[in-house]
DNA sequence: ATATAAAAGGATATTTTTGTCTTTTATTAT
DNA sequence: ATAATAAAAGACAAAAATATCCTTTTATAT
């Protein structure tokens, strides 16, 4: 469904979005730890969106990774988005170049379908609602 | 969502549900040519679906492959599962190790609902009703 | 100023997926 | 029997995704 790369994105982005304020700022360690990713590629999938305003970099000493005011408000659409394009939310189910209904292929009108509720449910889950789950110990950012 | 390979599967299925009675049998060229693909990896596709009792092949001239009995009354359900195996149906979307209720990641309960969808259809989804829409032209196996 | 900390950037490595090529085996037709 | 055809099997290759390592840049604290 999602790339490894896309999920450590997620998995960071609601960590940073745990995160009391005043103590938003965490290193890419503590991330890599509080998700298990391995932390090199993680620090990609960082930099990438930082590029892309969700985060904000600090370097230094107490530097480290926190959520921009873009970020904060951010849904899981846009997080996929950034990472693995939007191909999972209009490419077509069977391998068509396009999906359209001009053409479609055996699968469209059903999985169109499906489609849709995922990304109707992606553009209307934001970073908050994953990381309130994740504050209230209802849900788990790792095994 | 599926592989490439998984695709190839599919599409391979739905064009030899749609060959009439009779001539059911036919080749790996034109199966490629047919679906769009590359024959020699879709040949090694082929042998698995055929491994699985979804095709039967017959070598030598005249040879080729067709649906089988239990190919014929199969869902794309069955086929996705023979090549990419279920985590699609089954893993965590954010790729925790296990998607139990025990311990769900932050997407779960809004996830699990579109996997449901996604299952259910696939389920339902036989290679027949695909094989129609292609017969009736209203849908295509290739751009 | 200097040493230290931490992210950025770039090169490299590994693994997985996708794809090709060659040889072998089975079947058919002559 | 022999030649031709087509899938099976296995080795190999290329591309993409995942992951690591090393150097550079930027900021902080002493
Ligand atoms: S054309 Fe295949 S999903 Fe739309
Ligand atoms: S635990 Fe992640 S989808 Fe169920």
């Amino acid at each position: 469904m999602f790339s490894k790369a896309c999920k450590y994105a997620i998995n960071s982005m609601i960590f940073l979005a745990t995160l009391p304020e005043g103590e938003e700022r965490i290193g890419l360690k503590d991330i890599a730890t509080a998700i298990n990713s391995p932390e090199a590629f993680t620090a990609k999938i960082l930099q990438a969106l930082v590029r892309e305003n969700l985060l904000e970099s600090i370097k230094g000493p107490n530097g480290g990774f926190q959520i921009s005011e873009v970020g904060k408000k951010v849904t899981l659409h846009r997080v996929v988005q950034v990472i693995d394009g939007d191909s999972v939310f209009t490419g077509c189910a069977l391998g068509l170049q396009e999906c359209t209904e001009k053409r479609p292929c055996a699968a469209h009108h059903k999985f169109k379908a499906i489609r849709d509720h995922l990304t109707g449910m992606m553009m209307t889950t934001t970073l908050e609602d994953m990381a309130n789950g994740i504050r209230q110990g209802v849900s788990y950012l790792k095994y």
